[in-house]
DNA sequence: TATTGTTATACTCTATAACTATA
DNA sequence: TATAGTTATAGAGTATAACAATA
């Protein structure tokens, strides 16, 4: 049993409900996560299950755009730490994704560079992204589309 | 150094850039995961360190509006199992603003409730998220507001 | 001294599976 | 048999701190 399970009812413990108008309702933060959180499933069930995560895709298509960066530069552009992109360059690379290129001008560092198979898994996850992107934005016409996209860059704008 | 460090720089390790128009443009998906990532940060600022993370916010609040409510209900509205609601509500129990109390009819489930003390945090958090409701839509006008929410729950709808 | 990549470690969140006590 | 709560365990994902090699 559970050291709080049996509290006394005393006048302290014991709480007469909230309405509904609190914390859950009418809030465009929660609107955004609910929004999020369900094309994330959505995004799962076409991916299927052994699919790269979103993040190591983010990590993948950044160095298919920005070829010789190097980790920390990457670290920065996903917003983590140094020590985080070390386990996602790992893991492209053992899936033979990515490389890490020697480069004589600073020993410290690599430049990182996309592989031909890496850039084919980008290509297919690419279309499957398409078709999630059609899917999401099924119920909603291509105007709304653009006023929504709109509307969320002022939010994420600072 | 790494396993991949060295690769040979042969034709099928080697690959040109993808242009940009991929997997980070004109997405809405992208669009409503920054948004949400940008709206978390925003929150935490407000909410300062020590606070609820939002899962347990989320829990407390329905605690609070749904009093008796049991754990595996709990857990069907959080949309975890019930091994992860256990974690919440000791948690919540620990700090004092929730409890477990005992129900004659079934013995084998409890009826959770809001304490005084955890409906003086909700009340206090709620004013709280007031304000950073206020924050985020500082940028859009009402009228956006309701159509972005509007526009969100049709993409949450599946 | 500062930077790059790395390791060791820890913490949060969540999941699965197996258990117990009840129903 | 089925359900409610619990425990043990594991796997992502991320963070901090300390370190070696290099600048």
């Amino acid at each position: 049993m559970r050291q709080n399970a049996e509290a006394p009812d005393t006048a302290s413990s014991q709480a007469r409900p909230l309405s509904y108008t609190d914390l859950q309702n009418d809030s465009l933060g929660y609107a955004i996560k609910r929004a999020q959180v369900r094309t994330y499933e959505a995004l799962f069930r076409i991916l299927g299950p052994s699919a790269l995560s979103p993040a190591r895709m983010t990590a993948l298509s950044i160095v298919a755009t920005r070829p010789g960066v190097n980790q920390s530069e990457l670290a920065e552009m996903l917003s983590i730490t140094r020590a985080g992109v070390v386990k996602i360059v790992d893991a492209l690379g053992s899936l033979g994704y990515v490389r890490r290129q020697s480069i004589p001008d600073d020993r410290r560092s690599y430049a990182l560079r996309v592989t031909n198979s890496g850039l084919a898994e980008l290509r297919r996850l690419n279309g499957l992204m398409q078709r999630h992107e059609r899917q999401i934005a099924a119920r909603i016409t291509k105007a709304e589309r653009r006023q929504l996209m709109g509307l969320l860059e002022k939010i994420a704008t600072e």
